[in-house]
DNA sequence: TTCATAAAAT
């Protein structure tokens, strides 16, 4: 006979009442239970406290065994047992429960039935949850909300709503959590249709019922609106909110984050720090603010966020790290972050993610796949987002050999199938390194259904190669696939621009406006004194603006001295060659240069970041101004880096 | 019994 070792209330010690008695000798008996002396005839509540108690330790498997024994399992038991299946993320457990509880007669408690829901949302099987909600006769509001959070959590956004509905019709009112979880579930949808609409109409109902001043469910309309893009009408909750807490606060600077409005979100940063005294940002804030800086390459701004972050303490968070790691890189300074990689104490799959794709968007294909196979010796599995990483370095560098084995062993060698975005990128790898066939291929050849992430990869290859008639192809499907989508009209056009194909360029354009849609205009930030500039390419806003454009003049005849030819192709409008230079001259990259060249001393690295892919014109004036000026420049475009420098870019024209 | 913000990529 062997004794458990277990904490338990001083009513289980020191007697020594064996629980399974009726087990041969050749085995032990699974443990052996005290019991309270002066209480021998109930032996059985203190089994339920032994299974409770064991559920707590985490030994399943013991509980389940003292269970069998067990002829009177309360309530409460069955609870632990639950809970501890969850944890333990045993399905199969969790089956053999349910079925006991169900035999036992408790298949009507709506208690039990909440945590059975639960279980089974943990535990990825929704149709076990959906059951036990059908099976519930009385469902109590608790019920109901399990069912919500578990559709939620599995992606089933609409079949929430319509249960809400008829929520509504049979007369069940909702509590605050209940709009919290009908929020989340209009943002949580599988289809593509934006649910907006209907989040507006939740939203009602809550200001209906006086719900608009609990703090949990405006932060959640504050991060709904987010999520659809409507900043506009998350600003305006979170403004209206008679609470604010850190949590809001970082909801709305994620917010602005998400919809690149990184400028936005650090000075409402700025206001969080100066206007509150109760709000003080936290981990989850600072990743946010971080990524901002990203966004922006401001990296004075990013280092003065880093000084705060090492005040307040929060430097040993791993989020925080990988997010600050980004940044720098981000920000051009690859070695800043590599040093913040190397002095981690902790790292985990996330932060070899971050500096694999660092390595990569630097144009360093070759060191990313060795860090790649770094941390693979240092026995961190790589996850899906590793790939994405290690192909998206691949594919900066034209690495198509490496790609291809890197892909073919994620299915031999780790076991991950690949995703749409994991095809995409061997469509990137291949079409850019003009392998347009064999992109169109592996598309025909994929195992799942190509979703617009690979249709527009190949649309993206076309225009670097100019293919018009696969072009078209990739097309059809994207309309089909994202009708909305602005940058795949404008990729068409370009396309048929560079082509000469006037008519097809004006039909696309006719598309777009059809649809109410607008090509997203271009823009370049440079940060000059800790002090963040924005540029477009219609900016009458900016008092420097006639120099800046005096300098390009002045610059490109010298260029052209020099055997520079304007490359105007990518003009999407059918005029004269030199309105179509003045036009690319006017580009707002070429006008952060120049602010630069004016604004900073010589000797100084001009950094700038734009929202769209670098023109081909901007690379080569970049390229020369590099050489004219004696100044490194260090572009970084929505894809990756260019590292000007002596009249060559680090990639090697190929981006 | 339950609720809100966040890391890596295309």
């Amino acid at each position: 006979m062997w004794a458990l070792q277990f904490h338990t209330p001083h009513t289980l010690r020191s007697s020594s009442y064996s629980v399974c008695t009726a087990r041969t000798s050749s085995k032990p008996p699974i443990c052996s239970l005290t019991l309270n002396p002066s209480n021998p005839t109930k032996p059985e509540t203190n089994c339920n406290h032994l299974i409770q108690s064991l559920c707590k330790q985490g030994s399943l498997k013991q509980a389940l065994e003292v269970l069998s024994h067990e002829p009177n399992p309360t309530q409460h038991t069955y609870e632990a047992l639950i809970l501890s299946c969850s944890r333990q993320s045993s399905l199969s457990d969790g089956l053999d429960v349910h079925r006991h509880l169900v035999d036992a007669g408790f298949d009507q408690d709506p208690f039990l039935a909440t945590k059975l829901i639960n279980m089974y949302s943990e535990l990825d099987a929704i149709d076990n949850a959906r059951k036990v909600f059908d099976e519930t006769r009385k469902r109590t509001i608790y019920v109901w909300n399990a069912l919500f959070r578990a559709l939620t959590l599995a992606g089933h956004g609409q079949e929430v709503l319509d249960l809400y509905r008829r929520m509504n019709q049979i007369g069940i009112p909702s509590d605050r959590f209940t709009y919290t979880y009908v929020l989340k579930a209009c943002v949580a949808s599988e289809s593509l249709i934006s649910l907006l609409h209907t989040g507006k109409e939740v939203h009602a109902h809550i200001l209906r019922h006086g719900y608009e001043s609990l703090v949990h469910i405006t932060t959640t309309l504050v991060d709904m609106y987010a999520r659809f893009g409507s900043v506009s009408y998350a600003s305006y909750v979170f403004d209206e909110m008679p609470v604010r807490n850190v949590v809001s606060w970082s909801a709305m600077i994620a917010c602005y984050v998400k919809n690149g409005r990184a400028f936005e979100a650090l000075e409402l940063f700025r206001e969080m720090i100066l206007e509150t005294q109760d709000s003080i940002p936290n981990s989850v804030t600072m990743v946010s603010v971080l990524q901002a800086c990203a966004a922006l390459a401001a990296l004075e701004q990013g280092k003065l966020i880093h000084g705060y972050i090492l005040r307040r303490g929060l430097d040993s968070i791993l989020p925080v790290i990988s997010a600050l790691l980004t940044m720098y890189a981000r920000c051009g300074k690859l070695e800043l972050g590599q040093r913040v990689f190397d002095q981690m104490e902790k790292r985990d799959v996330v932060s070899w993610n971050s500096l694999i794709s660092s390595y990569g968007i630097h144009g360093c294909g070759r060191r990313a796949i060795k860090i790649f196979e770094e941390m693979i010796y240092h026995g961190v599995s790589p996850s899906h987002v590793s790939f994405v990483s290690v192909l998206g370095a691949c594919s900066h560098a034209g690495l198509v050999e490496e790609g291809k084995m890197l892909f073919e062993s994620m299915v031999k060698q780790h076991r991950i199938h690949p995703s749409v975005e994991h095809y995409a990128c061997m469509v990137d790898i291949l079409g850019r390194a003009n392998q347009l066939d064999a992109a169109a291929k592996i598309i025909e050849e994929m195992r799942i259904e190509p979703g617009p992430e690979v249709w527009g990869s190949l649309l993206g290859s076309c225009r670097i190669h100019c293919n018009v008639e696969l072009a078209e192809r990739a097309s059809r499907r994207l309309f089909e696939l994202e009708p909305m989508n602005a940058g795949n009209y404008v990729l068409l056009a370009d396309i048929y621009a560079e082509a000469s194909m006037w008519d097809e360029v004006k039909r696309v354009k006719k598309l777009l406006e059809a649809r109410g849609l607008q090509k997203i205009p271009g823009r370049s930030w440079i940060e000059v004194k800790r002090h963040v500039y924005t540029f477009a390419s219609v900016d009458e806003f900016n008092p420097q603006i006639e120099q800046l454009h005096a300098l390009l003049v002045k610059l490109s005849t010298e260029m052209k001295e020099q055997g520079y030819v304007p490359q105007t192709k990518a003009v999407l409008y059918d005029l004269d060659v030199e309105e179509k230079e003045r036009i690319v001259l006017g580009h707002s990259e070429k006008l952060a240069v120049a602010f630069g060249l004016i604004n900073t001393s010589k000797g100084e690295t001009i950094r700038i970041s734009k929202n769209l892919r670098l023109c081909e014109d901007c690379h080569s004036v970049t390229k020369f101004i590099s050489k004219f000026t004696d100044r490194e420049i260090l572009v970084r475009d929505v894809n990756r880096f260019h590292h000007f420098k002596d009249g060559i870019c680090s990639c090697g024209d190929y981006w």
